[in-house]
DNA sequence: GTCGACATGTAAATTGTTACATGATTTA
DNA sequence: TAAATCATGTAACAATTTACATGTCGAC
């Protein structure tokens, strides 16, 4: 049987639960009251989605020592594809489409990957987002004049927006050595 | 029959063949080419959605004059219901988790809502941006702390995002007046 | 004359949404 | 003791992903 890939919501639950773990309604929780993502919080999504985790046996429900609480708690075998996951290589679609899905990676990364493995991913976010405002800012350039008034002034913000987080992913590089 | 309620994709859609007649192809490598949203481009995502939209009564396929291409063109039933949710008023839900959602909305107001609308809109999105900023600064402030290094760091993008956003929306204000 | 882009779809499986449903526990 | 929150789920439906499938047209 081939191990199915886990969808980015799992990822997501996951991350939360090799944090801590946790009940499915706690997780709900973070889902919905965070800014977490967009994750759906409701329960017709993360039951489900903790149901198909425990199929494909990369977490197990146990009982919480010193409590009667049933939780949910992240198996090694659930780490590991989890780290995976947080060090695969950055790619240019990442950065165009996926840009909550990086931070979430780098957000999880904490105590799971080693400081050389962040620089890596950091580095590689940094140069890939370098030369994706570069290419904004290209287009624009030459194109601007030409674009209707409302088109134009969202596509600044695509800038603007690439930019700051261009900002943010140099201000950690440096933080974090 | 009570009329059921596009999709965010149906909206992106409805949109675009607002601001020009097009085949579904084009449709696809606006969203796969452009940075516009995180729409699917995938066959099976367009053109189910497209007959979604006919069947709604949304959308027309037409011969485009002067060529003989097989366009989709948005009716007046369609043009009427795409004002209606650019217009709709803003929420904090909107503000939180579908930035991107807001985004659209008024990249496609260009020609179809009034000025006055369009500042009611953007003075919403501002004051809604202000509290979102400030409810992050406030918490930030008193639980950083405490937080692990990489869920504190990420929690600053959201800072940074967030005021650029801002920063954004006051200067768009402006220069649309 | 073949390769890449144009153009449109379908089918199966998976995933997500919405609404319903239930019951325990805490707190005002 | 009533309301809110904790806690977990199901069922029906809608939407998306992935993979398959087909055919045209223009450029090189």
């Amino acid at each position: 049987m081939t191990q199915k890939k886990p969808t980015l919501l799992d990822f997501a639950i996951l991350g939360l639960i090799h944090q801590k773990a946790q009940t499915g309604y706690q997780i709900r929780k973070t889902f919905a009251d965070t800014a977490m993502g967009n994750y759906s919080s409701s329960p017709g999504t993360i039951y489900p989605a903790l149901n198909r985790l425990q199929k494909m046996d990369l977490i197990e429900k146990i009982q919480q020592k010193g409590s009667d609480k049933l939780v949910f708690q992240i198996k090694n075998s659930g780490v590991e594809i989890l780290k995976k996951w947080l060090i695969k290589p950055l790619e240019k679609e990442d950065i165009e489409k996926k840009n909550h899905e990086v931070l979430l990676r780098f957000a999880f990364m904490d105590s799971l990957v080693s400081l050389k493995q962040k620089i890596v991913f950091l580095k590689s976010f940094e140069t890939l987002q370098t030369e994706y405002v570069h290419e904004l800012q290209t287009y624009f350039d030459e194109a601007a004049k030409d674009m209707p008034l409302h088109g134009r002034l969202a596509f600044e913000y695509g800038i603007v927006s690439g930019k700051t987080t261009l900002k943010w992913c140099k201000k950690v590089i440096k933080e974090i050595q």
